[in-house]
DNA sequence: TGTACATCAGTGAACGCGCGTTCACTGATGTAC
DNA sequence: TGTACATCAGTGAACGCGCGTTCACTGATGTAC
């Protein structure tokens, strides 16, 4: 038994150490020179020669990819985590009111404002925390690269979160649909694509509000671009977190909620 | 007289064409390779010898800045005289209703709304024209360039007339307030430096209406770097510019529009 | 108007550098008997 | 348990390339008298 299950070999373990510290060389490359990212660099990094560095990734190109990929799965499981602790202890405070407790994870009950703000802190976090990661993922596209498939799906995390949060509160009644008292602004052909958008992931709101969802993730992301990439230099200088909270309440009041 | 202003020296005259020809060259370079612009390849494609671009610029970094500088010049004024043609148009149409002409240019009484759906569509009209020209400007930063003094006043461009045209909303009163019945959302600190700012640009609207303005300002830009950076891919595709349309509504309605 | 000199644009070679990738090699680790 | 062979990680040299920038040069354009 023991012998089967027993330690991975020494040369199997280093091995995925040595992955793991050339992506993390990668990384501190990539923030001094951006997404022109150098082999030989990470190598001299690490005090290896060159091609040593091709017994771990058999091109630049798939270095840059595993980067790509870890980045969207930190990020991904950072808001996860950030938007499930809210909505565990908005669940305990409901709890405690009604003398129960409820535990239902990630698509539990916790209030869903709190799971929106939670969200986008979270995201924010991390972007300030990896400005130079951020900017891989979320910023111009790198020249020559093409991302491949195995991207799509670790990228797709936060927005797949994100609806799901609203799908929730359409559910729950916490996002309220906010009657458009004249006639709705939304043409025909962006009604369709979302009606078709949304058919295909089985979600539960209307294009109305879906579009309210997009405004909000448009809006979220935007913010951090613009702290991020300097936009706000000489404007909002000393309040920006607070300033980005206060643009998140906004818009949560904006989409409804 | 004739003497004196006489048509500029053969020579000055070919100076400016090729220095034109040179930023033209390296734009098409940009398209291609993104940010990292090669001298080189300019010059190659110039039918040049690399060494005689230093004539004209005296080095790389001076020709990216060039192109910066001309960049944000080209969107400051497509969007300028976008604005200003859709504050016309209204103005004649109000005009024609009241029989008599209003002309006032720019900061003139066209519909405030008109002119800020106008200010949309050009800024995205140029950045779908000219991507790697906006990925340049509003990209991610570039690795080793600092942007020097001189591209800071064409960049405030677009920025200073949006929030002239706000200012015409709040004076005119086409821009309501939109009386927040509950207590406000925006913390001290963000209010603090609202003011400081608002203050120092001498701008007549309070500042939760400033707020409102870069929020509208931050989902403007946001929703043109998802459409061009790839993130609307298979959600919008077909309704793209309908989709635009509506969120710069929504937007309008948003911000007491 | 014509000549002498100064200015300037473009050439071609060179410097020194960094890059991604290949390849034959050495020596250590793992595996089968 | 010990030996023989296979696998693998890391080396060092090399290939061929592109880069930004400098420099002495040639020949054309402009200017002063």
């Amino acid at each position: 038994m023991l012998l089967h299950m027993s330690a991975p070999s020494i040369r199997s373990r280093l091995r995925n150490e040595l992955t793991a510290e050339i992506k993390a060389a990668a990384r501190r490359q990539l923030a001094k020179e951006g997404a022109n990212l150098s082999l030989r660099a990470v190598a001299r990094e690490m005090g290896m020669v060159s091609s040593a560095v091709y017994r771990y990734f058999p091109s630049r190109d798939d270095l840059l990819t595993a980067l790509i990929i870890d980045c969207y799965d930190e990020l991904g499981s950072a808001v996860e985590n950030a938007v499930e602790k809210a909505g565990e202890k908005a669940g305990e405070r409901a709890g405690e009111r009604a003398g129960e407790r409820v535990t239902q994870g990630a698509a539990g009950p916790g209030r869903v404002l709190d799971r929106w703000l939670a969200f986008g802190h979270a995201v924010r976090d991390w972007a300030l925390a990896n400005p130079a990661e951020y900017a891989l993922i979320y910023g111009s596209p790198v020249p020559g690269y093409k991302a491949p498939q195995d991207t799509i799906g670790p990228a797709a995390r936060p927005t797949d979160l994100l609806l799901g949060l609203l799908a929730d509160g359409a559910r729950s009644g916490e996002l309220k649909p906010k009657g458009s008292g004249g006639p709705s602004l939304m043409p025909a052909t962006v009604a369709a694509e979302l009606d078709r958008m949304r058919a295909q992931m089985a979600m539960e709101f209307p294009a109305n509000l879906l579009a309210r969802g997009v405004t909000a993730w448009v809006q979220l992301f935007g913010l951090i671009n613009f702290e991020l990439f300097g936009r706000f230099n000489g404007l909002i200088e000393e309040s920006r977190r607070d300033f980005f909270d206060y643009q998140l309440r906004v818009m949560a009041g904006h989409i409804g909620l």
